[in-house]
RNA sequence: GGUCCCGUAGCUCAGCUGGAUAGAGCAACAGCCUUCUAAGCUGUGGGUCUCAGGUUCGAAUCCUGACGGGAUCACCA
């Protein structure tokens, strides 16, 4: 709800207590008013007719009467059916614009809730590959999500599970060892993500030829997968790395290294930032005595092979496996481990996961398992799960080639921007450090924008050329939109924009604008209560879309009337001024001129 | 088969704590640059909100059931 809105909320509940001796304050729903209706904000009387015993107009009318009476806010009131649209005085949005303005980061309150902590991991990437376009929706959503928390007032801590051990990285060493000849990223060029990833796919290519052969020789396809000398090789990689052998430590320790640095490189790019790194191959081990002690205590059942189960039936689940017949850890145990590892750790009420839907199960199945170990914050695990992107082509898929790497897709979406900025000619005059940074800030808000303005639960198709184009409801749209504010700010001197010379009958288009902005702080309340930064982004796409039809209206620099000038810029100030914050929580930057 | 998510215009998406004649953008068509940035603005056409029941003054929204699509149900992570 907004401010004005509360405002009314208060109003209207006196008026009805006065009238009806109505107390009941859920009865009351406001709403701003359909554009084709007179009015700001509109009163839905149907709910109260059973109190005031009249037919829907007359209860209106008598409202909206009740109103005018008492209030000095409602300048205006028209019934419709049984809809009461009320028009707030002038003098009252002039007060309310001035406030806004006033308030350098007004709708974002980061105090309100300093006794909350919250933590949200996202990204948790393998080592074994570069990140792609599923990744940059994780990074994307988290990273926006934990600033729109902040906004609602949450201490936030972010975090990152880097996901470093295991057959994975053991396949991408081996091959390395194998076929590398002693290359490095150094030596090729090579990003270093990109360059282990590279041996991750060869070493796929030699199993599947080694696979291939032994099926030639009579052999099952089984017996192959099991039995290919290469596999047997990872195997014992992995068995060597947990047996902390040197040469082996020594080689995971350095390929690590150069997909770390790939990493870094993209985070950079993206404008990714953690306060804490976590590394599986630090975290994997625990858990496992927490389940050998809740085995004990009875919570958990050993089968007859040593292996260790919860049962979940009882909860419309499965029986699912905590530790395997050799005793080893699974996912699940991990997790288990560093979910009480963390809690111990900061003094947490709310600990969100990034993670993509396919995982929506072991999310739920953490959260009742922690439950019944008996930890009262288990219900404080909330799994923020997302769709999957597709592409016009189709799905990703990584044995088609047909995943998209978050670099060269950043790469691609930068040159694109670069020949659409040459070819408006719009950035000439500017010197080539200027035009790049703008090229730079257009790519990536397209690319944030369009992943962002999607409902996260839902599967999205992400379409490139259109992110980019500057019609529609797109990130360069609104930047575009910054842009030409700023310009109309620089050309004026935004000093002649005071809150003192504001003396102006806003006119009903001003209005409008006027209760967008007030409206933003519910805008972020409810993007926080729902985790979703599609919420901001279409705010965003509105505002901007408000704005360029005023802008298209009115020729403010050329107005003779000083107050209406100085009202005019001002309003168009504190619209850029809310623009920057909105964008801000999506990470978007917003240029001064494009 | 069990569980979860989704189904709104040709396409991509809003709207979902029930409220007025269901909205945007793209694409199509028609206009607007001696005017603060036309990377913009204005207009036209385009809908059985998957279907069928139910709840009620009122349902795209809530409930039930079908149908369609996706995910998941591993001693993988």
């Amino acid at each position: 709800m907004s401010h004005v809105q509360q405002i009314l909320q208060n109003e209207i509940e006196q008026v009805l207590k006065d009238l009806y001796n109505c107390t009941d304050s859920k009865l009351i729903q406001i709403q701003p008013t359909k554009k084709e209706f007179e009015g700001n904000y509109t009163l839905v009387v149907f709910p109260l007719l059973k109190f005031s015993k009249l037919k829907p107009e007359e209860t209106g009318q008598a409202v909206g009467e009740a109103l005018m009476r008492k209030s000095n806010t409602v300048a205006a009131f028209n019934v419709v059916k049984g809809f009461l649209n009320l028009t707030l005085s002038v003098d009252f949005w002039s007060n309310i614009l001035k406030n806004i303005e006033s308030e350098e980061t007004y709708g974002l309150d980061f105090s309100a809730n300093p006794e909350k902590h919250i933590m949200i991991e996202f990204s948790s990437p393998n080592t074994n590959k570069p990140l792609h376009l599923g990744h940059i929706r994780n990074n994307l959503l988290g990273f926006s999500v934990a600033r729109i928390l902040s906004a609602n007032g949450n201490k936030v801590t972010r975090v990152n599970l880097v996901n470093d051990r295991g057959i994975h990285i053991c396949k991408s060493m081996l091959a390395w060892k194998k076929f590398g000849e002693g290359e490095t990223p150094e030596s090729t060029g090579i990003k270093g993500d990109r360059f282990v990833g590279d041996y991750y796919v060869k070493f796929d290519q030699e199993y599947k030829a080694q696979i291939a052969n032994l099926m030639a020789e009579g052999k099952t396809e089984e017996e192959a997968k099991e039995n290919a000398p290469i596999i047997q090789e990872a195997r014992q990689m992995l068995r060597d790395w947990e047996n902390r052998d040197p040469e082996t430590i020594a080689l995971w320790t350095r390929m690590n290294g150069w997909v770390y640095a790939g990493f870094d490189v993209t985070y950079n790019r993206l404008g990714i930032e953690f306060e804490k790194t976590y590394f599986e191959s630090e975290t994997y081990m625990l858990g496992k005595e927490l389940v050998l002690k809740n085995l004990e205590k009875g919570v958990l059942q050993q089968d007859a092979d040593g292996s260790v189960w919860i049962d979940l039936t009882a909860e419309g689940l499965d029986r699912k496996i905590l530790l395997r017949r050799d005793g080893t850890s699974v996912y699940m145990t991990q997790d288990i481990g560093t979910a009480i590892q963390r809690f111990g750790e900061f003094d947490i009420q709310r600990h969100i996961y990034v993670v993509g839907n396919e995982q929506n199960y072991h999310f739920q199945v953490l959260e009742h398992v922690l439950a019944k170990m008996g930890y009262s914050w288990a219900h404080q695990l909330q799994h923020l799960s997302y769709g999957m992107v597709e592409l016009p082509s189709g799905k990703m898929k990584s044995r088609e080639g047909t995943v998209v790497d978050a670099d060269d897709l950043l790469d691609e979406m930068r040159e694109t921007a670069r020949v659409m900025a040459q070819e408006s000619g719009k950035l000439e005059g500017l010197n080539g450090e200027e035009i790049s940074a703008i090229n730079t800030m257009v790519s990536l808000g397209a690319l944030k924008y369009f992943i962002l303005k999607v409902d996260p639960k839902k599967n999205m198709l992400f379409n490139p050329a259109e992110s980019i184009d500057f019609n529609g409801n797109t990130g360069p749209f609104i930047q575009y939109a910054h842009a030409r504010i700023k310009s109309i700010l620089r050309k004026a001197g935004e000093m002649n924009a005071r809150p003192e010379l504001l003396n102006y009958q806003f006119n009903e288009k001003e209005v409008r604008l006027i209760q967008m902005l007030d409206s933003f702080g519910g805008v972020v309340r409810e993007a926080g209560e729902q985790l979703s930064p599609a919420l901001v982004a279409n705010y965003l796409f509105e505002l901007a879309k408000e704005f360029n039809q005023y802008y298209h209206e009115y020729q403010i620099l050329k107005e003779q009337n000083e107050a209406s000038r100085n009202a005019r810029l001002f309003l168009i100030k504190t619209t850029a001024q809310i623009a920057k914050s909105a964008s801000w929580l999506l990470g978007m930057e917003v240029p001064e001129r494009m």
